[in-house]
DNA sequence: TTATGGATCTTCT
DNA sequence: GAAGATCCATAAA
């Protein structure tokens, strides 16, 4: 099923299209008590002009300094006080764009992920950007980790030649610049957090 | 089924 | 000092 690790390329281009195009995707993630494979299912993009929802809007700072990073390096930040983000850099050094991972599809490890995350419901597990970071332990500290070289998170295709039937609409709980069509989600998949 | 408010704390003004 | 790229429990309809 499984094909190859996604390279630097994929990563370095415009952000709204490896935005769509992370739907599908195999995200690995390697953790004390074994393997997770999740599938991503719904993505947003932040940008570095005109988007004043965008963490990079206001510039340079210490909490957002990894979105300035060249493609493929990972983003995640505290919200909240008690809860986690998940976002891909895309695009090249110091543009300071990135995509927010949504939701994801567990596809193995479930078990290891009932053990970070207890819910009634199986579509609960990850069906929300800070759920999914519970779900499979990401946090503060696996923020700058690259996808190209680690050996805990990264993003592999698949050979699955299925064409996605792609939603494009706006995104969800920001305040600012909130008509954008900056969210893309797999039509119909039951992880997606909201219609 | 939808609406509402509380939890909680780091970052930046 | 206030604002969050959220989640959950509880209440209402």
């Amino acid at each position: 099923m499984l094909v190859k690790r996604l390279e630097k390329s994929f990563y370095r281009r415009d952000t709204k299209l490896v935005a769509k195009e992370l739907l599908g995707k195999i995200l690995y993630r390697k953790t004390e008590y074994g393997e997770i494979l999740s599938k991503i299912v719904e993505t947003e993009a932040y940008l570095s002009c005109n988007d004043e929802s965008s963490h990079s809007y206001i510039g340079k700072t210490k909490r957002n300094s990894a979105m300035f990073e060249e493609g493929g390096i990972v983003y995640v930040y505290n919200i909240y006080g008690m809860y986690q983000c998940l976002n891909i850099v895309t695009s090249t050094e110091n543009k300071g764009e990135a995509v927010l991972i949504r939701a994801v599809e567990p596809i193995s490890g479930i078990e290891i992920i009932s053990n970070y995350r207890k819910v009634k419901k199986e579509k609960d597990l990850t069906n929300g950007p800070s759920k999914l970071c519970q779900a499979l332990n990401i946090t503060i500290e696996d923020n700058f980790q690259d996808l190209i070289t680690s050996s805990n998170i990264f993003l592999m295709n698949t050979n699955n030649k299925e064409i996605l039937d792609v939603v494009t609409t706006t995104r969800v709980g920001i305040t600012k610049s909130v008509d954008l069509p900056l969210r893309f989600y797999i039509k119909g998949n039951k992880f997606v957090s909201k219609r």
